[in-house]
RNA sequence: GAGGUUGUAGCUCAGUUGGUUAGAGCGCAAGUUUGUGGCACUUGAGGUCGUGGGUUCGAGACCCAUCAUCCUCCCCA
């Protein structure tokens, strides 16, 4: 017998980690609810051709891809070779292999866009929260399969969206307790602009992909990368000049429109900036020109939301406005934008800063005592009347030493205990205990009700 | 994909320059206590030292390989 074991970067969840969990999914569902969003789920798995060059190169290559059943047919065989030889160089084919699991949420929710557009009601919110798998390598904050709640409205331009979305995040957070949290926005649109102000609007992607690494490196090596991607030194000089720009949003906004407010679609940018800005009136946003996001569908305004920075985990969600989705499949002219929200991450976060209130480790409520085969007849009919009135309840399993059933009822978190002996059952009484305090009394068993266990 | 870390009881970890029968705390089980838990005390169960090979009279320790783990880079939630 093999030791048994879980594949790398998943993890089990026991009894009280899952309640943990659901705290956080039910915070966030309750919000998205709240500003009007609708569920949807999709498949685990999608085509191969669904997902691949929505990521970007790396994307790619950490799409967990399933391998076609029936391969070892003999009259696949050779064909399986001659496919397997394509692989070896770094292709994809379809004879091999043409599912994969889902990398996110947002692209098989382009997917269901494209194919339902003539039957969905626009601008359509929905919210979707579903794990989502990477062939990443595992490490802190990490892992190969993970949550994601995403929100995304489609079929809208309104920038009331991205006020939306940002509330959102704040709401949760804030709800959660994770009040350190970092709204930082930015705009592809500036991103974009500065590209064209350096005279290379093609280089726009290793613009970004260069300066997104502005806090981690340090500008010289930014400058470095810049160089090495192919910009001379008057471009990079600007792009200094866009990265050195410092203070409140407000001053960053005024800086900005200097430097590339003469440029048509940097003025847009510097628009929805200043609208999110203005409109959501959250204390934690930040105005962050570096921020680029590596998806590249992005086109306006992105987001991403910073952990508190004590604990190093960094980014617990993100997203941005895409002005064509589900052009990728063929149905052009439907703009959205989206959020999500990393549950995994966000948990570890609430770990490390102890936010989980007490409740949330409550499972059952009350714990009968089991005394005796007819002592147990009386408690099981109690308890069945309790759960009629939507206590949590049960009835231990077998007639055991109090001293047990104390430590069962503890070790459950349990909060209350009834006890009912021979003594009770002639008086038609039980025995409640609060296990927190201690206290206890003896009543009618007529007179237990809900009200009794709160 | 590249680099590094760690692997000893269910968990967290000790284990000296290589030396006889591998330890502790917590947890678990039983008891002190046959109707009142958490505390205390007593007793007990539980380990092919990740796996395979090598060096040695002798390996938990040293060497090689392998697997797993965690971390860093890349990228991301």
């Amino acid at each position: 017998m093999a030791k048994p074991g879980l594949p790398q970067g998943t993890r089990d969840f026991g009894p009280e980690v899952v309640r943990k969990r659901q705290y956080i999914f039910n915070t966030i569902r309750s919000v998205f609810e709240l500003y009007g969003f609708q569920p949807l789920e999709t498949p685990a798995m999608e085509n191969l051709d669904t997902l691949m060059g929505k990521y970007g190169e790396e994307g790619d290559k950490l799409i967990f891809k399933i391998l076609n059943n029936g391969l070892d047919n003999p009259d696949k065989h050779q064909q399986a070779r001659a496919d397997f030889e394509k692989v070896l160089e770094g292709k994809n084919v379809k004879g091999l292999t043409e599912r994969a699991l889902k990398y996110d949420l947002t692209i098989p929710f382009a997917r269901y866009v494209a194919m339902n557009h003539g039957q969905l009601t626009f601008p359509f919110k929905r919210y979707q929260i579903q794990p989502v798998w990477r062939a990443d390598r595992p490490q802190k904050g990490r892992y190969r399969e993970f949550y994601q709640c995403d929100a995304d409205i489609v079929g809208s331009n309104a920038l009331l969206n991205e006020v939306e979305l940002a509330n959102i995040y704040n709401d949760v957070f804030t709800q959660l307790g994770v009040t350190g949290f970092e709204l930082r926005i930015n705009s592809r649109k500036l991103l974009a602009a500065l590209a064209a102000f350096c005279g290379g609007a093609e280089k726009m992607i290793d613009i970004t992909v260069a300066i997104d690494k502005l806090d981690k490196i340090g500008l010289d090596k930014v400058k470095e990368e810049l160089a090495q991607r192919g910009l001379n030194n008057e471009q990079i000089d600007t792009i200094e000049k866009y990265l050195a720009i410092t203070g409140s949003n407000e001053d960053k906004l005024e800086q900005i429109s200097a430097l590339l407010g003469h440029l048509e679609i940097g003025r847009k940018g510097i628009e929805e900036l200043e609208t999110v800005n203005r409109q959501s009136a959250i204390d934690n946003l930040v105005i962050d020109f570096t921020l680029a996001r590596g998806l590249n569908y992005y086109t306006g305004i992105i987001f991403e939301a910073k952990a508190p920075a004590t604990v190093k985990i960094g980014s617990i969600g993100g997203g941005g406005r895409y002005d064509d989705l589900t052009g990728l499949f063929g149905v052009p002219n439907i703009p959205g934008v989206g959020i999500s929200f990393g549950v995994d991450r966000i948990y570890d976060v609430m770990e490390e800063l102890k936010l989980f209130p007490e409740g949330v480790y409550t499972g059952t409520q009350v714990l009968f005592f089991n005394l005796g085969a007819e002592e147990s007849k009386t408690a099981f009919a109690t308890m069945q009347n309790l759960r009629k009135q939507g206590v949590r309840c049960e009835l231990y399993h077998e007639a055991a030493k109090m001293n047990k059933q104390f430590n069962y009822a503890e070790k459950k978190n349990i909060g209350f205990v009834v006890i009912i002996g021979s003594q009770e059952i002639q008086s038609n009484t039980g025995v409640v205990k609060n296990l927190k305090t201690g206290a206890q009394e003896t009543l009618p068993l007529a007179d237990l009700t809900n009200k009794l266990f709160i």
